[in-house]
DNA sequence: GACAATCTACGACACGTGTAGTAGAATGAA
DNA sequence: TTCATTCTACTACACGTGTCGTAGATTGTC
């Protein structure tokens, strides 16, 4: 039985992505980390941490000095899984129309598909030689 | 200068659906348009009309009997190119990202990819075609 | 041990969204 | 014209989210 998964906002995906990349880290850290751009106050960031605790999403490991350090429970994959779930879920749960709707936007050229078609071929390439020698 | 892109909702969504569908329709057509799975109070889905009119994404054309009549404003690409475009944010804009998830996912195969570049390779030679005898 | 700095725990607030109830206006039928 | 039906307008409420302030605890330092 897989853990339900969490559903992460905007901004708390920010705050993740800060601790996935650093492995862990304490609130101040994750504030510093954040872009001057989108920094907010040091307790909008503790309150999104407390969220995300409370989801699941992290959790406390130890403390350094007084301050809390936390660190990442959910992955970055499955954290994405969820988001893209949820949003195919707007096209009928679908990838085909979503992709039609990036091919009409133009953000799909025919070239980028090429390239991707390359690429999963050499991987599908490399599993079965790795199938082949295990 | 485009005017600024509505931002729909999943359950707003919906009804527009039945609105892009229909073309235009009262409250009560929407709501009987509406799957019986997912077929909210009246009041509810007049309630979201309503906010679909303060949006700008519907407005009133006429009357019937003493019932309004609503039609879409917004066309179903731009909505849709609003919503895909902020999910791709959570992607740093780029497509790229989110289709190496989906890969991963395992939301699509070399053959999806390899039926998607031939429809896309076949409109392109279309399009050209037309050009030439235009 | 006293203090300033820093943290955490809580509380707060506004706005968006899903959900629906109520009052009173508009309409059509008898 | 009177009534029941049907609509619209308005109000309400809970929950999620972004945003932050305050009070009191914890610490390191002198």
């Amino acid at each position: 039985m897989a853990k339900k998964a969490v559903k992460l906002t905007r901004f708390e995906l920010d705050i993740m992505e800060v601790l996935w990349q650093l492995g862990r880290a304490s609130v101040r850290e994750i504030r510093e980390s954040l872009p001057e751009k989108k920094r907010p106050a040091y307790t909008t960031v503790q309150t999104i941490v407390h969220r995300l605790e409370e989801k699941g999403a992290v959790r406390r490991i130890k403390k350094i000095g007084n301050a809390l350090i936390f660190e990442p429970v959910i992955t970055r994959q499955a954290a994405y899984r969820r988001l893209i779930d949820e949003f195919l879920d707007l096209f009928g749960g679908a990838v085909h129309p979503l992709m039609a709707h990036l091919v009409e936007m133009g953000r799909l050229s025919l070239e980028d598909i090429r390239e991707l078609e390359k690429r999963m071929a050499e991987r599908r390439r490399a599993e079965s030689q790795s199938r082949q020698t295990r």
